[in-house]
RNA sequence: CGGGGUGUAGCGUAGCCCGGUUAUCGCGCCGCGUUUGGGACGCGGAGGUCGCAGGUUCGAAUCCUGCCACCCCGACCA
């Protein structure tokens, strides 16, 4: 059968797509850009769920749960918000079905219409401030610093697997302060937690940065963003973390009386990553052999394919693969021994390549006589002979190794395509021939911004924490900046 | 929602322009045997509303109309 994957060079969209599919991790549904999520897939999620919830955790946030319907009515309340979501929500009308007269099936029952449509949640800000106003009456209230795991609906035109689904599953955090700087304190602190996650879990490089005005969130008055590079060159923005203001408090009217006994507008943020961090996971570091996946998110870590002619041969290798199994267990590595005789070694090979699986023993009669092992590493598809003896260790060392690896490795792709241009020339020919991030100077206005997405299609990705103030002349208005911003193709 | 494309077995496809026996091929699937250290091989077998609905015709996968789904590009977006 050969290679599974169509070449990246090809047509990275096909790759992308045929990757998800043949490593098992989704597929359509059928149902306008919705997606099913395959076991495989959801176990990477769970991972990352399981990941992100500790540190949220830490952080001193509580899950909760808020409903899937928000009547319509709530969503004029904040202007901006209704404006950007307005044009991609499901809207529910009818809460009743019933038999046609003329037996031709089920039809909506025109009687059962709803005096007040709902509407499936885009993003839960208007649904939880409406709570929040019942929950704060006293500073003592405050701070709420709650986190929803949910599934949203946002009506898009175009959807991919993973990266821009109809339904997707998501958490979005939500937390109501005292203070404008002990909010904006929260809202720097969750792009942190997100950055942190991103590199140490995703081993996924990131730079942290705030959103111009026009690709801020609808209602926000600062977005922070952390923004990755893929493969192909083109960004993606994995995760995000707002600065509410008091935009939704005064259109919920969420007020609290201070310690000076005074009335005052609680100050809010909102936070959120989904499984679109799935697609930046595979493109990030997927190969044409298939997903590469982290050591701290695969859910299978070590696979043990057993190599045997007989059932002689297979039961030794049992018993030996079963010790390697719970001594590894022991240090909390997930193993799989693969003990299935419907399939070959070779096809398993390529099966848990294809599903990324870091390291892969392979035992065969050769090894048991010599007390070894074959270990091969999926980030660089080398194996080696290890001693039974030492492979705990080793394993051990390997998996931080890989995932310091596929870090480091993203890491340096990531910065050989951060190029600094000073025209626009420049700027349009490295976007065209090479891709990835350009920093350039920029005016600061959203016309500017709006003429170069024109005519290049490149967006500011973000205007990065640590940029160096340096004096420079926008890129395309020759106008004065003080400091360089990202651009990027983006997904 | 605009432009382009595709829809034939679980997957990938030929056939369509130019209508005519039983719809092609590969992979996968099932059975038997030989195999098993990188996706095995031989023999045998099963599997099809040709996306859906109409229409034209003696006859439609093929022509016409409408609809649906998916993919790509745009607009929008996590």
């Amino acid at each position: 059968m050969g290679k599974n994957l169509t070449k990246r060079s090809e047509d990275y969209s096909k790759w992308y797509n045929e990757l998800v599919v043949k490593a098992d991790l989704a597929e359509n549904s059928g149902v306008r850009g919705c997606m099913v999520i395959k076991p495989y897939g959801y176990a990477i999620w769970e991972k990352m769920q399981a990941e992100l919830d500790r540190m949220f955790k830490e952080t001193g946030h509580e899950n909760a749960y808020f409903p899937l319907f928000i009547p319509k009515s709530y969503f004029s309340k904040e202007a901006s918000h209704v404006d950007g979501f307005a044009k991609e929500c499901a809207v529910v009308t009818h809460y009743r079905l019933k038999n046609a007269e003329d037996g031709s099936g089920i039809v909506v029952d025109e009687d059962a219409k709803l005096e007040e449509e709902l509407i499936v949640r885009p993003t839960s800000e208007t649904i939880i401030w409406d709570t929040y106003r019942k929950w704060v009456q006293s500073y003592r209230d405050l701070p709420i610093l709650v986190n929803q795991w949910a599934n949203v609906v946002r009506w898009e035109m175009r959807t991919r697997l993973f990266l821009r689904t109809a339904e997707f599953l998501w958490q979005e955090g939500h937390t109501a302060h005292a203070t404008k700087a002990e909010a904006v304190v929260e809202a720097e602190q969750m792009q942190r937690v997100y950055a942190d996650f991103a590199e140490n879990f995703m081993a996924m490089p990131v730079i942290k940065g705030t959103k111009t005005e026009s690709e801020r969130f609808a209602g926000a008055l600062e977005t922070y963003t952390i923004e990755a590079l893929m493969q192909d060159g083109k960004a993606l923005q994995a995760g995000t973390s707002h600065f509410l203001g008091q935009n939704f408090a005064k259109a919920f009217d969420v007020k609290f009386t201070s310690k000076e006994g005074k009335q005052e507008y609680v100050w809010a943020t909102s936070w959120g990553v989904s499984t679109r961090l799935m697609g930046a996971l595979v493109m990030t570091h997927s190969d044409d052999n298939g997903l590469v996946l982290p050591p701290n998110l695969a859910p299978i870590q070590v696979v043990i394919v057993p190599i045997y002619k007989n059932d002689e041969q297979f039961d030794a290798i049992s018993v030996k693969a079963k010790e390697i199994q719970a001594a590894l267990k022991l240090k909390g590595i997930s193993v799989k021994f693969d003990a299935r005789d419907t399939y070959k070694p070779g096809w398993k090979f390529a099966e848990y390549e294809l599903k990324g699986v870091p390291l892969r023993i392979a035992m065969g009669p050769r090894d048991l006589e010599n007390g070894t092992v074959e270990l091969a590493r999926r980030d660089t598809l080398t194996k080696e002979i290890v001693d039974q003896e030492v492979l705990v260790t080793k394993i051990e060392a390997l998996l931080i190794e890989i995932q310091e690896g596929l870090f480091t490795k993203a890491f340096n792709f990531r910065n050989q395509h951060i190029t600094k241009v000073d025209t626009f020339e420049e700027f349009k020919e490295v976007l065209k021939t090479k891709g990835g991030f350009v920093l350039a100077h920029w005016d600061g206005t959203t016309e500017t911004e709006d003429r170069i997405k024109e005519l290049t299609k490149a967006t500011i990705r973000c205007i990065p924490l640590n940029a160096e103030i340096e004096d420079g002349l926008c890129v395309f208005s020759g106008e004065k900046s003080n400091k360089r911003v990202l651009f990027a193709k983006a997904y």
